[in-house]
DNA sequence: TCTTGACCCTGTAGCAGCTACAGGGTGCAT
DNA sequence: ATGCACCCTGTAGCTGCTACAGGGTCAAGA
């Protein structure tokens, strides 16, 4: 079972140049190549590139999804690291939840105070002006 | 009242390497020079500066400041279209927020289903890795 | 006067995480 | 022989900054 770099992209949905930009990062290691130079993959790399597919749609970073495959290497380990990792990445979707929820309130707020008129009395150009800059003409 | 890039910097409390980003893509214009080559700006420059911050404080992207900042040179016209860019923005945060509580329920169930074991037994690893990797021995 | 130090200048490269070329080579079918 | 799909390398682009390196300017102090 050889995969070409196409056929590990569709069993994967991953696009081919991301699979090599993850050999040159080192997430993917070096494949062997068929006699004109092409990558021939095995069963071990397309469950690794799923393992990070999946990984990376949870929103882990590269660095964190690399960090998961060392530890889950390590199959005697205990696994607190794992869950350590898991639960900053959690926290850090939180904070990032409650920075877009402040975003949407002040958003919302803007937005539901313009009542129509022109530009030169819209409240959201108003409220993203500088104070009072009118020059007392 | 002129200002060298320094304490235009302070007045908005943006980086100056941050400023001669902004005139190097062209969202500042190029204020004069003084004899010795710094750039002196003025209270337009400032008015200017403070409204970039403050639309980008509120999450949008330098495209839509620029579009914002265009759209308050025109008095006179109607302000739908300044409307519809920050109805826009907001329906973008809010899909951000979709897309990451969606994210945060994943992680928490991943989380909550790791029983504190080994990495070999780790749910969590487990969830990640492609369905029965294991080759029947 | 000389020197120190804070400030300023340009130009370039780096960050994440891809994506998109250009300019070639390979391999199979017609 | 020719077309076409696929593969190769290397490099540059995207957002929105940030961080240098390697210089110049200017005012104050010794
Ligand atoms: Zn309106
Ligand atoms: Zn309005
Ligand atoms: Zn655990
Ligand atoms: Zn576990």
């Amino acid at each position: 079972m050889e995969l070409k770099i196409g056929a590990l992209g569709r069993a994967t949905d991953t696009n081919v140049e991301t699979i090599r930009y993850y050999e040159r990062i080192g997430l993917l290691s070096k494949p062997p190549r068929t006699g004109g130079n092409y990558r021939a993959y095995g069963a071990p790399d397309l469950n690794r590139l799923s393992f990070i597919r999946r990984a990376r749609d949870l929103g882990f970073s590269l660095d964190q999804v690399r960090a998961l495959l060392e530890l889950s290497d390590d199959k005697a380990r205990d696994c607190a690291t794992v869950d350590e990792l898991a639960r900053d990445h959690l926290a850090e979707v939180e904070r990032k939840i409650a920075d877009l929820e402040a975003l949407k309130a002040a958003l919302s707020d803007l937005i539901a105070s313009c009542c129509g008129g022109t530009v030169a009395d819209c409240r959201i150009l108003e409220a993203l002006a500088p104070s009072t800059t009118s020059p007392a003409a």
